[in-house]
DNA sequence: GTCCATTATAGCAGATTCGTATAGTCGTCC
DNA sequence: GGACGACTATACGAATCTGCTATAATGGAC
């Protein structure tokens, strides 16, 4: 059974004569006539008597045409999905993310990623870093996106470095500052993130290194809840410049010194080719995080 | 896009190498090779990654996939059912019928048909023989079965004649006899069609004619309510010997005289030539109403 | 009887299909 | 590192299929 011959007798069914369906199909009568010959003798059926030169459908052709048209919308269905996967319009993407960047970044980009595509599927499943560098590995997603440093080099990896920024509210003192250092947080309550996580021991660093003293008063396992707690007066904090910038509205930034590096990554999966899709969608994030 | 380039692309995503999917489709690597190029250029999908003389497939393989194997089964089960519409596995029957014949005789011979017919899917429209007459016109049944006379005369039709029997409860005296005439029911209790029935003119005639004296004490609308009441023991009546047969099991059949003459016939809508599947019920309807 | 609309058949050119032969690529085993 | 095995890609030719034009055949309308 041929595409074409579905093809002219559904539209044999729906116009009546061969001569109008060999119009609409763009052919010729003696085309459409072999076709549905054709037809008839694989399948087996007459589907139309001929009568007095003129056609009319037997209700075997009833019966049939029914899965005869079916058949024909699912392909021509595959082959508009084709030309949606083409273009773009369809697909699906699977992220794994760490919390901070979970929470505003990521649904701003796909909800914008998303907006000329009508039948994307997103899937975001937010793990704290460590989790999602071991996730990467199970190859089901399609993307993923983890603060460093990686227990286990990832073959596909693309770093992105900052410098962090102190925050601390507009009120603040040292709010007028045009750059901070730990002499000028010399005692000041600071909130930081966990004593296992790089960015603590840079910062105890830094301090030795001036000869300040180092006032903790509050470890966060989010740059986000941080930002919270200066917010709410706790003390003042460093934060990344582009992941965390959503949630420092209403705070000062200011520029610190030494350099405290933060560190994230976009990992892909390394079996598998990454989708267009993924590929397109990297480079909306890329864009976000360079910026 | 072509079936055989679909059918194709799924061996070689169930069976992950061309030469083992060409195996599976009986044809050699090579003609694999080229069905999925010419597949990957005409979708202008990449659906395949060569690595190291591999192929890999895509995530957009596997979104497209699912539609071409959706595809495939429904072109695969459009050949299906023709196959069963050729057997005369699968159909409908639409059939418009008089009472007495809808209640025992057509189901049960609807239900012996039904029984190698897995897909046969029937429709009943149960009117009196005057309305089904009306309804033959409508173009909307495959057959109908309906009593004579008709109003007006319909191509197909195909006649069957019986001589009413006599039927009458097996203690009633007059069971011993071999036949029965009017002579012998002067002033029996009698349950008889209604008066604008062909039945009832002609028994008034035989009654008349024989100079006896026909007791009416009931009329009915159909044969099988006559049946019930003569069970009943309300009186003595006649059906036909073949349709009625169902309904006068406990009751004392004898042949009547003089012939009075109960026709029906099974007819065909006109404008369209019946379905395989109608001219086979027909066929057994026939057997059925000649026994 | 002639005209008109329709379907069917024949013959041919071009496209498609699919086989064989063969080359290229890569991993593995010795 | 070289031979082997498993796989894919390309070239080319034969057979088939497709779909065209030309034309015959049929039957209804006037």
């Amino acid at each position: 059974m041929r595409l074409r011959q579905l093809e002219c007798f559904r539209a044999l069914m729906l116009h009546g004569t061969m001569t109008r369906a060999a119009e609409l199909l763009g052919m010729s009568q003696p085309g459409i006539s072999t076709m549905i010959a054709g037809l008839e003798h694989e399948t087996g059926l007459t589907l139309f008597l001929r009568r007095g030169g003129r056609l009319q459908p037997t209700p075997e052709a009833k019966l049939f045409y029914v899965e005869a048209a079916r058949a024909l919308e699912a392909v021509e269905n595959a082959s508009r999905v084709a030309a949606e996967i083409r273009s773009g319009r369809r697909g699906h993407l699977a992220i794994a993310a760490y919390p901070s960047i979970s929470i505003k970044l990521l649904p701003r980009l796909l909800s914008q990623f998303a907006r000329d595509r009508p039948e994307l599927q997103v899937k975001i499943i937010t793990r704290n870093s460590a989790t999602v560098r071991e996730l990467v590995s199970t190859q089901q997603f399609d993307l993923a996106v983890a603060e460093l440093p990686l227990d286990y080099p990832t073959s596909h990896m693309e770093v992105f470095s900052y410098d962090c920024m102190c925050m601390l509210p507009h009120a603040h003192p040292l709010a007028k500052l045009k750059q901070i250092t730990p002499d000028d947080l010399d005692g000041v309550p600071f909130v930081t993130l966990f004593r296992g996580d790089p960015i603590y021991q840079q910062l105890a660093s830094a301090f030795s290194e001036y000869g300040a003293r180092w006032n903790v008063v509050a470890e966060t396992e989010f740059f986000s809840t941080a930002c919270q707690l200066v917010a709410e007066g706790r003390g003042v904090g460093i934060v990344d410049p582009v992941v965390s910038k959503p949630f420092t509205e209403g705070l000062a930034i200011r520029p610190f010194r030494p350099r405290i590096q933060y560190q994230i990554a976009i990992l892909s999966p390394t079996h598998e080719a990454p989708s267009q899709m993924a590929q397109d969608f990297v480079k909306l994030l890329r864009r976000a995080l360079r910026a």
